[in-house]
DNA sequence: CGACCATTTGATATGGATCAAGCGATGTGG
DNA sequence: CCACATCGCTTGATCCATATCAAATGGTCG
């Protein structure tokens, strides 16, 4: 099993808010879990703009490269803690062991799967963007209509394409229209995930 | 090897232009492989919206898949020949070769490349995408400064995530500025092309 | 030639960006 | 404990890139 072999020659670090796991083109030499907390990964082009990849929450694996460089950055959204597993160690394990091959395959599909949700999210309106972020977010562990956002709306904005100043538009004009509720800006209740949902697909 | 295993396993197809390979949702029961022509990868959004995946060129592998269905549909963008791939036969030969496996995982790691580079179009202003575009089609095969386009301006819209009238006046405005020139609207010659590739990353 | 389709071009509208304040939390030093 | 700076977020006013609507052009095929 792949959780087997990633805790036996894995390391756990812990890292400070805002700080970078790695950086983009540098060597790729370690696969991440993420053990608490949430990471994001992100390339900043010429002029400035910022692009975020992903938002990993506990659980999820980042990092799995396959040419020799990392071709995002990552860095700590809030304070972290994950586990960091050599490349090459693993690389052996998984040629003795077809099963934890195939479960580094299966992380890389995955990750497909969320590159693909993310550019059908790059081709909607700024309301259908938000929307389909929050239902993101407000599946997982949590429990139903609660939301815990652990990133800026600053990176909520780079994720999604949009500006600041946009995104926070939106979440008060889902609130005004009653979808849902934002005690504080980190938080969030979804009172109608129909009206949501109706922005999808 | 991968191409050998395709190759005795596999069934020559010709497919007209525009016609389906297979579509979204549909179970996902072969693995393709492009002999001659183009293939569009797409998905139509209830409001009639349709977001092109990618487009597929001699050579170049499409249509696989983890789960039980196919995610985008897949069709001609002209006439076209395929070579079709049972995915019960290939998983079973890939069980027993670890390099059919393995370069199997590289076409995933393939297309996730390619997602991530679709991503970052995405979020770039119109003169940008369209330049990433040609400069994306003139690479390849062919030889140096001349592209042909065997899709539409329409496809290639719905690909960038822009109008078909914002495509048009992107590339009429790069024929007047003399980065390029357009004899055909489907054949274009790249005369600057650094003035393009300034518009990248 | 005439019908049809893809593409280009023109005129106008608009969603989201940009520029600019204001506001509310959190923290720091006096 | 309170001014005051700082930071993240929201709100307002205006602008602009791209969409939308509409028409002209050109290429292809019967």
């Amino acid at each position: 099993m792949l959780n087997a072999a990633l805790d036996s020659i894995g390391a756990v670090k812990s890292v400070r808010r805002g700080h970078e796991i790695y950086g983009e083109n540098e060597p790729a030499e370690f696969l991440y879990k993420v053990l608490s907390g949430t990471v994001r990964t992100s390339k900043v082009l010429s002029d400035g703009r910022r692009q975020i990849g992903a938002f990993y929450c506990s659980g999820e694996m980042f990092g799995l490269e396959f040419g020799e460089t990392y071709s995002f950055s990552a860095e700590a959204v809030g304070e972290c803690t994950i586990l960091a597993v050599d490349r090459h160690s693993l690389n052996s394990v998984a040629s003795r062991n077809n099963k934890v091959a195939y479960q580094l395959w299966l992380v890389t599909a995955a990750e497909l799967e969320r590159a693909h949700r993310h550019i059908t999210l790059l081709i909607k309106t700024a309301q259908e963007r938000v929307a389909m972020f929050l239902l993101q977010m407000g599946t997982g562990p949590t429990t139903g209509s609660e939301i815990d956002l652990p990133m800026s709306r600053q990176d909520i904005a780079d994720y999604l394409g949009l500006t600041i100043e946009t995104v926070s538009r939106t979440i008060t004009q889902f609130a005004r229209e009653a979808a849902i509720e934002v005690p504080t800006s980190r938080h969030i209740l979804v009172h109608n995930r129909a009206a949501l949902q109706r922005l999808n697909d």
